[in-house]
DNA sequence: TTAAAAATCCATCAAATGATGGAAACATTA
DNA sequence: TAATGTTTCCATCATTTGATGGATTTTTAA
């Protein structure tokens, strides 16, 4: 049986998955009070209506809006786990920056609608609780910092939280944080890794991280990035 | 001539003051758009008409907020920079963490407030952003990383955003975290703040702190920690 | 081609919300 | 006390917003 986000996904044309994709980005630049069913129904250009066949009503659209981006964020989770299996801590992390920097950018509502959700009690209380706990647990993993969800300690969660926190932050806060630092756009992701980089890794590697990789001077493309520097460290 | 803000705090039991700090509770908690002005007339207990004759419309009432937020968290800025001369760096960082954890943790709903104003493109564009670049700056000065605000690298900011966004992301995202954790209220600002210096100090200082100060098992009270411990440091 | 199913839109509702005018209550001061 | 200024509330408006019934069009399948 194919679930509606699953029909949506398979016809991205279709008005369903345009609604989906739509409230997306508007929920997340709005949040859940600041968008209207109007506003979204007017941004892909329906009747409202038609909106409220596809999905009913407001909390239901938003929900689906949660659960297809968790889906997104736990697959990039994967993702990390396939790259960074078999590489060492300072290395994990580095590939985990790259790539869910990588990822959001492209997508900042993402972190926007996450952001909300854990900072805003909006009422209706579409249980991202879980989630969030999950993802840490799914970081803790494919950082090598715990070997089964259930048990990771609560410090590695604190610094996994930061971590976690601290690349949606930059990437939510963008349009915030970019003017104070007087960059463009693609300068700004690199200040962000380097920075997130230059802080974290040394907190989890006890070792200080003394200008490891992409500060702007040399900059590559992203794939080539991902690939990974042969461990020139030290500090 | 005293402002409308100097009048409210000078009298903090008149209506006036208290449709203030019950605004500021309740944007905090639900946003601007997830706050209507009659949940606030009636959590003050009052009609809402003498909240508009007050503040006016509803967006001047959270301008009103958003000042009287901003100058409490200055004046913490000031605390700090008084506790903080002459130490060096890693004194002054410890300082920093543990007088904002403490004085945001007693009233949350400024973290709240501070977030979702850089996240959430509220349609009433109450100008923060020169704020937060003041916050940067501040920091960056109180922590002896610039001498004055026009001259921060944008190095130096950015690691101070990473900083200030811990903060405030660990504080106002409490009660979606702590229970992630499974820690009790005062075992989790605890914890929080042990996390961030483990996590952050080393990063500014370029050394790396084994287990400095305030783990559970050696917790005091504030004040006597605030004295600092006299620099029992090494990697 | 035709009948059923799916999708879309128009018109409309009820409730919630921001906002105001004006009367009444209260306080201040001459 | 009388006069003036301040504060509070009641009643009410115009919009906005979430939501729905039903007619109409489009698609699918027989």
């Amino acid at each position: 049986m194919p679930s509606p986000l699953e029909k949506a996904r398979k016809n991205p044309d279709s008005n369903k998955a345009r609604i989906l994709s739509t409230a997306r980005r508007l929920f997340g630049e709005y949040g859940f009070q600041g968008t209207t069913t109007r506003m979204i129904a007017k941004a892909v250009g329906i009747d409202i209506s038609t909106l409220y066949y596809h999905w009913g009503e407001k909390a239901d659209l938003y929900e689906a809006v949660i659960i297809d981006l968790n889906e997104g964020i736990e697959a990039q989770f994967k993702v990390i786990e396939g790259l960074a299996r078999g590489r060492d801590l300072a290395d994990r992390l580095d590939i985990a920056i790259d790539v869910m920097c990588d990822y959001l950018h492209e997508t900042p509502d993402l972190s926007n609608l996450l952001l909300l959700g854990y900072f805003s009690k909006s009422k209706t209380e579409v249980s991202l609780d879980e989630k969030v706990a999950g993802h840490i647990a799914s970081i803790a993993i494919a950082m090598g910092l715990a070997t089964d969800k259930q048990h990771v300690t609560p410090q590695a969660k604190a610094r996994i939280m930061t971590l976690w926190n601290a690349v949606l932050n930059f990437i939510s806060g963008e349009s915030f944080f970019r003017p104070i630092l007087g960059v463009d756009r693609t300068a700004y992701l690199d200040v962000v890794k380097e920075t997130l980089k230059f802080t974290l890794i040394p907190a989890f590697t006890g070792r200080h991280s003394g200008n490891r990789s992409n500060i702007p001077e040399n900059r590559q493309k992203n794939e080539r990035r991902r690939q990974l520097p042969d461990r020139p460290l030290k500090t």
